[in-house]
RNA sequence: UGGGGAGUCGCCAAGUGGUAAGGCACCGGUCUUUGGAACCGGCAUUCGAAGGUUCGAGUCCUUCCUCCCCAG
């Protein structure tokens, strides 16, 4: 089979190209540069690029290398605009309507899994293979694709996979579904990997030094807006008693607790942003709790979308443990979660994610409001 | 300048003669392929100031400074 695999220049992708190598199928490596580092966004004091991930020379030069070394063919993908459009700008539009985004579920959606997609269909590919630690399986009867968690719970990257519509589930490819990392690490080694032995990366990835804020502001700065930055502002408390004052709402997020400055008998926690009056509201730990909200943009996965409410298990973040809960499909694809148990910090523009077991049912953006 | 009360880490606050608790904030680290959280560690040689008593004072005495309240 031809495929096309997702390279990042990280041991995951590179362990999964390698593995399907050793399978026999012919492949295609692809790095996508989705971000340029010289724009001047993620740089140091000195101008110098920070170390980054997915789109340094190095980490391209390593994905490079291990095609070379595995003996296929490897090109870069130019999609830069396409990140921009599809996954910075509404990230960044986010912050400013006092969300918290989360890129990286677009960036499969939009740009693996199409972007380069479509590239990978025109050369013939079949499939596109990437490093995810989650898993497709196709039920015998309907056809229907299924995501299913990764077999490593502690790695397990289906989460960020929700979004996927049936037609690029039908064409992905996770080599590394069915492995542990520590198994992972050590097919690199036996596979004679370049990238071995390279550490683990974090943080997202176009904003390297982890400064979401920051990014933000230059980023308007550089796109000549920064009458649209967020202003200081007023810290209230949940009966309307100023307690300090912020640095824009864009600096903070549901369930924070640290750079809030302000000294109470007990922690103090942002339970909301408000950018319509400029304010970030705090309480104590109790006042996090929420048990309904609602979700727009909702993809069912395991089924069409439903008639009747469904019980599945909501995780509201990344790393936190689901919960069960009753969803009712509203209109426009919209639909309402409401938690057995009340949750911590259910933050907007978050994705929420519907389990039932190993399977993800589907999924859908946290919003604010009714 | 009459009466009363109070001054201990950025905030709050233990401590009343025996050699400075704790919480919050802040800083650092761990964890983590989102943010946040969580966890671990750090954080007053010094108690408004200056003298004095004492083996020993944040704790007792004296004076001064500052703040608050009530009276003017």
């Amino acid at each position: 089979m031809k495929i096309a695999v997702a390279m990042s220049g990280g041991v995951d992708s590179s362990a999964a190209a390698a593995m399907l190598k050793a399978e026999g199928h012919e492949l295609v490596g692809f790095t996508m540069q989705l971000w340029n580092q010289r724009r001047g966004l993620s740089v140091d004091e000195n101008g110098e690029p920070l170390p980054s991930r997915c789109c340094s020379l190095d980490d391209v030069y390593d994905a490079r290398r291990v095609a070379e070394d595995l003996g296929f063919p490897f090109y870069v993908l130019n999609l830069e605009r396409d990140f921009e459009r599809d996954v910075v700008e509404p990230f960044v539009q986010s912050y400013l309507e006092g969300e918290t985004p989360i890129p990286c579920v677009a960036c499969n959606s939009r740009l693996k899994f199409a972007s380069l997609d479509r590239m990978a269909l025109g050369i013939g590919c079949e499939k596109v293979a990437t490093g995810h630690y989650a898993r497709v399986a196709q039920d015998e009867s309907t056809g229907r694709h299924r995501l299913l968690r990764g077999r490593d719970a502690g790695k397990d990257q289906s989460y960020f996979l929700w979004e996927l519509t049936q037609e690029q589930l039908s064409r992905s490819l996770f080599p590394l579904g069915e492995m542990s990392k520590a198994e992972v690490r050590e097919a690199a080694r036996r596979h004679g990997l370049y990238v071995a032995e390279k550490r683990e990366s974090q943080e997202i990835c176009f904003v390297p030094d982890g400064d979401y804020a920051g990014f933000i502001d230059r980023y308007l700065e550089a796109e000549g807006r920064e009458d649209e930055r967020p202003a200081r502002g007023e810290i209230v408390d949940s009966e309307g008693h100023v307690v300090g004052e912020h640095e824009g709402v864009h600096r903070y997020t549901v369930g924070q607790r640290r750079g809030l400055g302000v000294s109470r008998p007990l922690p103090l926690y942002v339970v909301r942003v408000e950018p319509e009056s400029n304010r970030v509201v705090v309480g104590h730990d109790v006042e996090l709790l929420s048990s309904e909200f609602n979700a727009a943009g909702v993809n069912w996965i395991a089924f069409d979308e439903p008639s009747e409410p469904v019980r599945a298990d909501v995780r509201v973040r990344y790393r936190h443990t689901e919960a069960p809960a009753t969803i009712t499909p509203l209109e426009a694809g919209r639909a309402r979660i409401c938690f057995d148990e009340p949750q911590r910090a259910v933050t907007p523009g978050q994705a929420c994610v519907f389990y039932r077991g190993e399977e993800v049912v589907g999924g859908g953006w946290i919003v604010r409001g009714k």
